[in-house]
DNA sequence: TCCTCCGATGCAACCCGGTTGCAAATTATG
DNA sequence: CATAATTTGCAACCGGGTTGCATCGGAGGA
């Protein structure tokens, strides 16, 4: 994703384009796996952590990026690829590797439905998958 | 759970009945729902916190509990309801309430199994559903 | 029974991910 | 150009959780 789309993918999530913000929106975009906050700290070294949390807390806010638990000990996040700029509809299965640490996103399996007791009301579900990775067996 | 049951458990998983090892395991297994290390902390203040969290521990690796990520902060136990000392097979749904924070364990519902790409190993997986529960709604 | 030893426990210090207060820097606005 | 509003960096802080270490207590042997 270059420059001028970083900026566009911004606008249409009603963010302004600061230079912290596009640095972290394309680390993101980058990155082939859902990044933690420590991570992007090592990757954008100029940026300091505080800002890439205010950063992603208003990314979240604004359904930039959506956060992800994967059973390691960050919370991870990764872009939302909704287009608009509500609700995330993008809602694929997680694998964790138990070896290496690292979260694939399985963006050919949907979660699944699950049928749930009257009364309680859904508004999303996560659905992580542990085991080991092809490149870890 | 009375006292007789809950030692003959912790023996089922090769874990010596200590005192506070009894009460861990009875305050999980008098929980209606996934309990985390500060609420065990505030549930038996006559136990320190570092005692609990060495029990959550051995526990885990006796597999009498595991342990869950359900959008809270903090991670949250469950005693394992299989009566096998060696894998969990008792996978299923959690319902996260985002208004009260409370993780309802849905056990009528099994974790559904979804087909991952060649080369994955899976050995288990969570489905954390978060929306408002009929209390709270 | 008493001794000895090893595991269990409590306490305090620490670790780590993450957030917040505040002042300086940068950007927008009249 | 002046002033107000945002953004940023730094450091301090916060909360969950673990670890070092000294002490306590219980099982087993003389």
């Amino acid at each position: 994703m270059n420059h001028s789309e970083i900026i566009d993918l911004l606008g249409r999530h009603g963010v302004k384009p600061t230079p912290n913000r596009l640095l972290v929106a394309k680390a993101l975009a980058d990155a082939e796996s859902p990044v933690s906050l420590g991570e992007l700290e090592t990757l954008l070294d100029t940026v300091d952590k505080s800002g890439i949390s205010r950063t992603l807390a208003l990314f979240r806010r604004q359904h930039l990026v959506h956060d992800l638990q994967d059973g390691s000990e960050a919370v991870r996040y990764e872009l939302c690829h909704s287009h608009g700029d509500e609700e995330d509809d993008d809602l694929h299965v997680h694998f964790h590797c138990t070896v290496c640490g690292k979260t694939y996103c399985l963006h050919e399996c949907p979660v699944p439905t699950v049928s749930i007791p009257e009364g309680f009301a859904a508004s999303s579900a996560s659905h992580v998958i542990m085991g080991v990775c092809p490149s870890c067996r």
